[in-house]
DNA sequence: CACACTAGTCAACAGCCGTTGACGACCATG
DNA sequence: CATGGTCGTCAACGGCTGTTGACTAGTGTG
């Protein structure tokens, strides 16, 4: 039995297979839960090439992740929408199979204490100071905040709990209901007393 | 050396004392990074221990953390400050330190596979439903779904990732920010008027 | 051709995991 | 006192983990 052929010799794109490969494996299924035998079985290479190109696991999971979000074009533009903009973008992505997010891979692997520190800084700089600069009146920081924490919710809601609810319902409603919660973050305003506390 | 005394034969204490580890380690570190030999340590007996109570980590998992949240009675009352009642609720949880709280236990061991399934029946059953039932006007359950997602959100954005702007808030200032909030998807507007139907 | 270099494979390490069965120690009851 | 059942301990299993080093097979260069 001749085993099975090498791979050809080529050390770049060996490289983005293992990327491509983990960055679909910790999507679906978070840091914990995938190996390294498991990213180069799916990547058709030795286990032992992951750590050569990579160094450790946790190298890997952190280029995999990062330098992939470019979120901040969508806070670019009038304010007035700005709300229905994110609701548009967090609850119509991933109607795509198979398509990689970086925050989903994330958040399922949040529980990890590195990766946790990883998703905080990518959260903090990709989405709430870009967007807090985005935001007028006090609290611009704690409003950006919870904005991010509302599209968390929703995303941690549809993706990893997989609630019902949200999965199964069609995408117009939903960006209705929640465009004008967001949006009231964005302005900052309380309908009811007209002034921020 | 004489090894250490044994623990006095006292099996309800025992299976507490191993419940309440139990429940510390997972709210602390989520399910797949606490092993039975550290619920066991922590709980100062023998890891085959665990095993003989509880039959599996998987079952001392799900008898550690259902059962113990009642939400419920939050929902009762007047609707008109439902959404300061839930703000007020998950922000000011876990000022006192060490307390057990099995929505963050649940959401930090979310990219388990079967915690997710057991995560969604406890939020669909224990929150969604009971809350639905409590909204008037269409889209009940959606709404419904929506406040989970950002009290969820808000929960991991504070306890699992840590963000910093809301670790680091006043609860009463949040608390103003995002009562109003939860308080319009109670309602059900989508309009900038403020009344009711 | 002979050389150095690199891409890839293979086998193994040490350590952890959940789980199991055999084995003492204790206690209640006969 | 003897006996049966329960509580706890101990050691070990098989399988998994990330990681390492030795080794082979190709490639480009002198």
């Amino acid at each position: 039995m001749s085993s099975q052929p090498r791979r050809p010799r080529d050390a770049a794109a060996t490289r983005a297979a293992i990327l491509q490969a983990a960055r679909a494996a910790f999507t679906r299924h978070g840091y914990e839960r995938v190996g390294v035998r498991d990213v180069a079985a799916a990547a058709g290479i030795d286990p032992a090439l992951v750590i050569r190109y990579f160094g450790s696991k946790e190298r890997l999971f952190a280029e995999a992740v990062t330098g992939e979000v470019t979120l901040v074009d969508l806070f670019a533009g009038d304010r007035a929408a700005l709300g229905e903009r994110l609701a548009r973008y967090i609850l119509t992505k991933g109607e795509t199979p198979g398509a990689f997010d970086a925050l989903l891979a994330l958040l399922r692997s949040a529980p990890s204490d590195p990766v946790a520190t990883l998703l905080r800084d990518a959260v903090d700089k990709q989405f709430v100071r870009p967007l807090a600069d985005r935001l007028d009146g006090g609290d611009a920081l704690l409003r950006a905040s919870l904005i991010a924490a509302h599209v968390i919710g929703i995303a941690v809601a549809r993706d990893v709990i997989r609630s019902t609810a949200l999965a199964g319902s069609d995408c117009g409603a939903l960006v209705a209901l929640v465009a004008p919660v967001l949006q009231r973050y964005v302005d900052g305003e309380t309908s009811t007393d007209g002034s921020i506390a």
